[in-house]
DNA sequence: CCCCAGTCCTGCGGGC
DNA sequence: TGCCCGCAGGACTGGG
């Protein structure tokens, strides 16, 4: 589930690839819907050979590998998705393989076991149209208490999943949404307008909190296993998580109060009702 | 605008 | 033991 620490690890693991000259790009035949969205692949190998990379960034949870030529190589892993410079996890779910030469690494890989992730390649103009004119907001890192509240104060739906709302800020997904909420001890299912500013900068300074730990320990790696950096290795943070996958277990807070689950959109949300009150002032989140 | 259900995909684990 | 079903999740789409 790479979310933004997922994402971050990689773009930092691959940096290495900087000044780097492609010289071959193979997509691996075995997806039963192509990875590579656009262009098809013999275009996108023409427009990337013999292009050197010029920089490694990152929106929201996308890689972004910028070519001396402007153009810009974008992996998307969604859900299972790596980009990696070592051998994969497992060979038959390798997805694309970037031949490399004149720096550390010789290839860049693209590796996904269940196939939602996506590579493209795109002009700055294309890069636009996906990512700009608000269809993402700012980087959760990037982000101001005072510029988090403004951009969801006015919407009634409940916190958790205006979090996951890519357009309002980018970069938290399911696992930090329940994991900064209790840090903040503000219970899920608050509605965004009816949060006080104290709120709102409570979740500001657990969003960084969370987020940031979980960057410098390189992200989570859950019992599935399917995450990994740029090396192949584990991330540090699963051990860290307060109640993400811990249903019916003690509140780490608290100690007093079992995590509880339940769903909100479609997906599972994490929480301790006794740290995170359904209503009224919440507590200082700390722990 | 906002919200929800469905879709893509594969591997795993629960239940019978 | 073995099979089937449901679940997991990011982003997108279509309908209300």
């Amino acid at each position: 589930m790479p979310e933004l620490p997922e994402v971050e690890t990689m773009r930092r693991g691959i940096l290495s690839i900087v000044g780097s000259r492609i010289e071959d790009l193979r997509p691996a035949a075995c997806a039963k819907r192509p990875i590579l969205i656009a262009p098809k692949p013999t275009a996108f190998r023409r427009r990337v050979v013999g292009k050197t990379i010029a920089e490694v960034g990152r929106v929201g949870k996308r890689v972004v590998v910028r070519l001396d030529s402007a153009d810009a190589i974008i992996f998307e892993p969604r859900v299972t998705g790596l980009v990696l410079l070592a051998a994969p996890p497992t060979r038959e779910h390798l997805r694309l393989r970037i031949e490399l030469s004149g720096g550390p690494s010789d290839e860049l890989l693209f590796w996904d076991r269940r196939g939602l992730g996506l590579v493209r390649l795109v002009t700055p103009d294309e890069f636009d149209e996906l990512y700009g004119g608000g269809r993402l907001g700012p980087d959760a890192l990037a982000l101001t208490s005072e510029a988090l509240k403004e951009r969801l104060a006015a919407s009634r739906r409940e916190i958790k999943v205006a979090l996951l709302d890519q357009r309002a800020l980018a970069g938290v997904g399911n696992l930090y949404a329940s994991e900064i909420l209790h840090l903040a001890g503000v219970h899920p299912r608050r509605r965004c307008d009816r949060l006080l500013r104290q709120e709102w900068r409570q979740i500001h300074a657990a969003m960084l909190d969370v987020l940031n730990q979980a960057i410098r320990l390189e992200g989570s790696t859950l019992g599935d296993g399917t995450y990994r950096n740029a090396l192949n290795e584990e991330g540090g943070y699963q051990s860290h998580h307060r109640v993400y996958d811990r249903a019916d277990q003690p509140c780490p807070t608290c100690r007093q109060a079992n995590i509880e689950r339940i769903v909100q959109a479609q997906r599972s949300t994490y929480f301790c009702s006794r740290c995170q009150p359904p209503r009224g002032r919440s507590k200082k989140g700390r722990g």
